[in-house]
DNA sequence: AGCACGATGCTCT
DNA sequence: GAGCATCGTGCTT
């Protein structure tokens, strides 16, 4: 099952912990790939100085601006895509970052994107799916388009860790500290 | 197995 | 022009 625009319209906390163990699906190259999204974190509202909405409408943040269950794909570091997930009602920018998957369908094909590599991470992800700025703002939720999310696994709540979101460096508290980072304890579990 | 750093280019001030 | 929701390499322990 597709996850309907409704799963996304609600408070991002909650979409980013059940999006732990859902499957990400990815049609490249005509083929199909699935993964099981196994961390995420939440960025949520202009009041989040990790966000980066806090700079509030600019070309970059205008999907967050919009309705939940569109991609927000962005370039960092002059080398990465990040693909995130907007959620909430339009006109409340958030969205929740997808920072890892497992492999599950298509192994072989990501792995060679990823020269054998790992895929535990927001850059390797899109690398190993081909997931790049022709992808901001697709709608997640059409059938029939080359990205979406479907139901997956049911993590209990005793495998997943809560903590502080990654790499933020210079972003003041109490948005540094937040644990608004939800991960497998052990990703094999699932 | 852990830390330090350079690559690399887009976004906003 | 500075900073960046990262990654891989290469060096140290």
């Amino acid at each position: 099952m597709i996850l309907p625009r409704s799963f996304y319209n609600r408070p991002t906390l909650i979409v980013a912990r059940e999006l732990i163990g859902a499957r990400l699906v990815r049609i490249s190259n005509g083929k199909k790939l699935v993964g099981l999204i196994t961390e995420t974190e939440a960025y949520i509202s202009e009041k989040d100085l990790a966000c980066h909405c806090k700079a509030g409408r600019t070309p970059r943040t205008q999907v967050m601006y919009g309705e939940a269950g569109h991609a927000y794909v962005y370039f960092t570091y002059g080398n990465h895509w990040m693909f995130n997930i907007v959620t909430e009602r339009v006109d409340f920018p958030a969205a929740v970052l997808i920072r890892a998957i497992q492999p599950i369908e298509g192994v072989e094909l990501m792995s060679e994107r990823r020269n054998g590599r790992d895929t535990f991470g927001p850059g390797k992800l899109t690398q190993a799916m081909g997931i790049t700025k022709s992808e901001n703002g697709v709608d997640l939720t059409e059938p029939g388009s080359s990205l979406w999310i479907e139901a997956g696994v049911k993590v209990q709540n005793s495998l997943v860790t809560k903590g502080p979101r990654v790499g933020l460096n210079k972003t003041p508290e109490p948005w540094l500290s937040k644990p608004w980072r939800f991960l497998v304890k052990d990703w094999k579990i699932i």
